[in-house]
RNA sequence: GGGGGCGUAGCUCAGUUUGGUUAGAGCACUCGACUGUCACUCGAGAGGUCGCGGGUUCGAGCCCCGUCGCUCCCGCCA
């Protein structure tokens, strides 16, 4: 039916008579001649349509086919003369002179552009997802697909020659109470109770390894009931690793070769062999944050010890208090006015911080609240020059920390320190196993239940779990979390014990929850561990789209609907009795479960 | 759950500041002209629930209240 693509004719075509298929990009109609350029997932393409070489109804049809329209047509590839070459084109130097042309599937006016002109905004992207059909026709999204294929493949292949095997987890799975919110399935056959769909496949691929399939991997669907952001839809896909008879660095190897060769298919060829590495808590106390972008300083200091001679009440009852006085220097920040320091510190305050105190040098003298209480011990301590803001937060850590992270990060922006070509790829290590509630004293994972704390930290402090680290490492791009994993635990007995340090204490009730992963660690485990990339994300970055709804082709919209199909929708009332299910009306009269 | 932005022709937008005649433009669409265009050009035409509901007013695209949708962010995402 085709001879060729239409996007790879070239002047060695020329004399060839081809045949052609794809859709109507536009047309233009001369009287006398008519073009057409013709597009398929390769490229344009000019049909040409004269008199001396079409005939009449294969004329007239040319000159009324619709935009959009599918057509299958034969002719001959001839050169353009110099001057009619459109450098512009992949084809430019050719074009088809068209014997023989057929609209096979005519198209009804399309809701929204495919063909743009230049400096055209894009459709509002509700009516982009709402006429998908449509939207995926155009280039960037097809090349963005297009990418995200051959993103997939060099992935399989690489875990494929590092002996990988790729293992299939089921979609209908066991609800689990924690972490993110589940998607339920109601069973049929069996009333009133239900599936979940997967957050992740974790607890599959470690019983993998309990069975001895050493290597595994798998391209992964996962579903979270949450809320969306432009960097997160309720359904996604990761690139799922679990390994036996290995250590944290084996992961971390492994990792780096499979980003690398995802990088150089996207054309980046100078990603390092090794990342760079920080401790979370290094991570924390010089970022504030536990996926720091490197590609600019403007690193968190300490100067509590500055401020411990001062007689200044903010500070002052602070560091009484145990807290700490950390801050950043801004060097030109001096020249910002009072209104745009006043958004840094609604930033900070944004994130829990009180306040933000501001100190500024120019022309020697300092000015700020602070000012007048600066010895001169403390003026050499901070080593201010012309220009520079500092700006400080007197509180605890989990406070100050989130503050100067937003504030770092905006400043970095206003300053313009950030390189858009450089790529800082980091391993964050030894993130803490647990998180302390600052009021209830409850501990909640950090990571999951199922990581391994560090040996050390356990013997060392029995009876502080808060104090030990976790055997787990994320690998962060430009403050962008690629992806995460650990070493898991594998004796039975120290995940009973994780169990009841997150509060399921009871064994019956570890049973019930996680009884299929505790007896298949009893019935013989192997040190294992693993990773997982969140793949839209990666797509994401290697294809410069600003969302991930830019390289999924149905992604669901921020309310997580599809706005194509319409899924969500109400199941009428004899669909819901067979799976034992009745609705009820919420206040607004719209039907809810 | 909370905060910000947007919603006017098939698409992109102007009009909203200060309420006032028949709501405009470009592209797309329909018809006509045109033998080298490539965002073809030129002429004519058709096309509107100003997201939806209510209110204020002699009069509402514009003001007020509510609501829906899309989007960005916070919470949330072990």
């Amino acid at each position: 039916m085709r001879s060729d693509p239409c996007g790879l004719l070239r002047r060695a075509d020329v004399g060839r008579t081809v045949q052609l298929g794809g859709w109507v990009h536009r047309s233009r109609d001369l009287g006398g001649l008519v073009f057409i350029d013709l597009r398929d997932r390769t490229g344009l393409l000019q049909l040409a349509f004269g008199p001396a070489w079409s005939a009449v109804e294969v004329q007239q049809l040319a000159a009324s086919v619709g935009v959009e329209s599918v057509i299958l047509c034969e002719g001959e590839v001839v050169a353009r003369e110099p001057e009619r070459v459109n450098p512009e084109m992949g084809t430019g130097e050719v074009e088809v002179r068209v014997t023989s042309f057929r609209v096979v599937g005519p198209a009804v006016t399309p809701a929204l552009p495919v063909a743009r002109g230049r400096g055209e905004k894009m459709p509002a992207e509700e009516l982009r997802l709402r006429h998908r059909y449509l939207d995926l026709r155009r280039p960037e999204l097809q090349e963005n697909l297009v990418l995200r294929h051959r993103l997939l493949q060099v992935s399989r292949r690489f875990l494929t020659d590092h002996g990988y095997l790729e293992l299939e987890t089921p979609i209908l799975t066991k609800p689990t109470p924690e972490g993110a919110r589940d998607y339920l399935v109601p069973s049929r056959v069996h009333p009133g109770e239900f599936y979940a769909l997967p957050q992740s496949p974790q607890i599959y691929k470690q019983l993998f390894m309990c069975c001895g399939f050493d290597r595994y991997f798998q391209i992964a669907r996962c579903f979270r009931d949450e809320d969306l952001r432009a960097d997160r839809q309720p359904e996604f896909t990761q690139i799922d690793i679990e390994a036996s008879f290995i250590e944290r660095q084996d992961i971390m190897t492994l990792a780096e070769g499979l980003i690398g060769s995802m990088w150089r298919e996207a054309g980046h060829h100078d990603v390092p062999a090794q990342f760079e590495r920080m401790t979370y808590a290094d991570a924390m106390e010089f970022y504030g944050c536990d996926r720091p972008d490197l590609r600019y300083e403007l690193r968190i200091r300490d100067y509590s010890s500055v401020f411990a001679s001062l007689d200044f009440a903010v500070t002052k009852t602070a560091l009484a208090n145990g807290a700490r006085v950390r801050g950043i220097v801004l060097p030109g920040g001096g020249a910002w006015s009072r209104k745009q320091v006043d958004e840094l510190e609604a930033l900070a305050k944004g994130a829990g911080a009180g306040g933000l105190l501001r100190l500024r040098k120019a022309d020697g003298e300092y000015d700020g609240p602070l000012a007048k209480f600066l010895t001169d011990d403390a003026k050499a301590a901070l080593a201010l020059n012309d220009g520079d803001l500092a700006l400080f937060v007197a509180a605890a850590d989990r406070v100050s920390s989130p503050a100067l992270d937003r504030v770092r990060q905006e400043c970095a922006r206003r300053l313009e320190l950030i390189d858009d070509k450089a790529q800082r790829f980091l391993w964050v290590l030894d993130f803490p196993m647990f998180e302390e509630d600052p009021e209830t004293g409850a501990l909640a994972a950090v990571h999951h239940p199922f990581t391994a704390p560090h040996a050390d930290d356990m013997a060392a402090y029995p009876d502080e779990p808060a104090r030990w680290r976790a055997l787990a490492y994320d690998v962060v791009l430009n403050g962008t979390e690629l992806g995460g994993g650990s070493i898991r635990t594998s004796d039975p007995a120290t995940q009973s014990r994780m169990f009841a340090l997150l509060g399921i204490g009871d064994a019956e009730e570890q049973e019930r929850r996680f009884g299929f992963l505790l007896e298949g660690l009893r019935a013989g485990a192997p040190p294992h561990g693993g990773i997982a990339f969140g793949f839209d994300r990666i797509a994401m970055l290697l294809s410069g789209a600003t969302s991930l709804r830019d390289v999924i082709a149905f992604p669901k919209t921020t309310a997580a609907r599809s706005l194509y199909e319409g899924a969500p929708v109400a199941v009428p009332a004899e669909d819901l009795a067979q799976l034992h299910i009745s609705v009820r009306e919420s206040r607004a009269g719209s039907i809810r479960e």
